[in-house]
DNA sequence: AAAGTACTCAACCGCGATTGT
DNA sequence: TACAATCGCGGTTGAGTACTT
């Protein structure tokens, strides 16, 4: 049994939108807003669409203020380090750029940056998570998977290829100049790009490390010996639901700067959840206090980037 | 000029999260 | 509280175009 359908693909036209229909699209939202209800809206204005290729066409192409192609050295710049620190998070990119989509990043990423950056196509995607029959050998092997890069997922393999390990942002890594060396040239001015560039780039970090640092103080506070337990063993559930689309990405990390340990195969073997692990590696921060931790609590900033995402998308 | 290949990007798909009843 | 409808996201696809041989 599969999902259902969100609409009836017989009825439903699919493929590249005419003018008449991104006219009538626009028209309608600019003068009475979407309604809150996608499904509902194509039905309304007659449009033999999928309520959510309405919604995408909206969002990604009709809606005012969109910028199409032409990525300024700005503009890679900033995709490149949010990448390096967050991963694939292609909307909270986007917010930093506006007028930019999240689409479009991705295509740029995927077509353009990703090539420039690490210079060949990636590999295909290992498996994330060891699978119960494969720990043992695994941690036989464990020795052999730190020392070999290779068994890291591509994600992660991409991240560390642009990521210095110390410093997380890359434009004081050599990738970083291996970017822009085409547009670094003039070093003669104050204002060039590349400035203006680490100008922005420092805000959005200051950004961003605000409100990771709460939300990390947040969940210490409560994992802390002494502190009521919650249901899922000590972490704020309200503040880890925005800490569980981090883990996807440290988890990466603690491949980078663990290797493939028993940690995540164990993690699926005993049943175990992505607030499992995380709440695991906060007690590694505890026993080693690393100071990774401290670096990777500069990653994200959910409320200001909320903010400018809803800038973003202002209706 | 034709055929093959690579590239781009709009659109689709499926899933988890959120909201409404 | 449970369920269904809808939203929003990231990954993927494929048609059209550009480039190469």
């Amino acid at each position: 049994m599969g999902r259902a359908p969100c609409c009836d693909k017989a009825t439903v036209k699919r493929g590249p939108w005419s003018p008449e229909e991104d006219a009538t699209l626009k028209a309608y939202i600019e003068k009475h807003g979407t309604g809150g209800n996608w499904i509902a809206l194509p039905h309304k204005i007659g449009l033999k669409r999928c309520g959510k290729s309405c919604r995408l066409r909206w969002l990604n192409y009709l809606r005012p203020n969109i910028k199409h192609g032409g990525f300024s050295v700005e503009e890679d710049h900033i995709i490149c380090s949010l990448y390096s620190s967050i991963g694939s998070r292609w909307s909270i990119i986007a917010a930093q750029l506006p007028g930019r989509t999240d689409n479009d990043i991705k295509n740029h990423w995927n077509t353009r940056l990703k090539k420039k950056l690490l210079g060949k196509p990636r590999e295909p995607p290992q498996p994330r998570c060891l699978s119960v029959n494969q720990v043992s050998t695994e941690v036989a092997n464990a020795m052999s998977l730190q020392t070999h890069p290779q068994t890291l997922s591509a994600p992660a393999l991409e991240r560390m290829q642009l990521r210095g390990c110390e410093d997380p942002f890359f434009y004081h890594h050599p990738l970083g100049d291996k970017l822009f060396e085409d547009q670094h040239t003039d070093t003669s001015t104050s204002t060039t790009p590349i400035d203006s560039s680490h100008r922005r780039l420092l805000q959005v970090k200051q950004e961003i490390q605000i409100l990771l640092n709460q939300t990390v103080q947040e969940n210490m506070d409560c994992s802390v010996p002494g502190c009521p337990p919650s249901d899922a063993g000590g972490l704020a559930e309200s503040s880890f639901s925005d800490c569980n689309s981090l883990v996807a990405g440290l988890s990466d990390l603690h491949e980078i700067f663990h290797g493939k340990e028993p940690f995540l195969g164990l993690q699926e073997a005993n049943q175990s959840t992505e607030s499992d692990c995380f709440k695991e590696m906060y007690r590694e921060k505890e026993r080693d206090g690393m100071s990774l931790w401290s670096s990777m609590a500069s990653s994200l900033h959910p409320d200001s980037v909320l903010q400018e995402y809803l800038l973003g998308y202002d209706l």
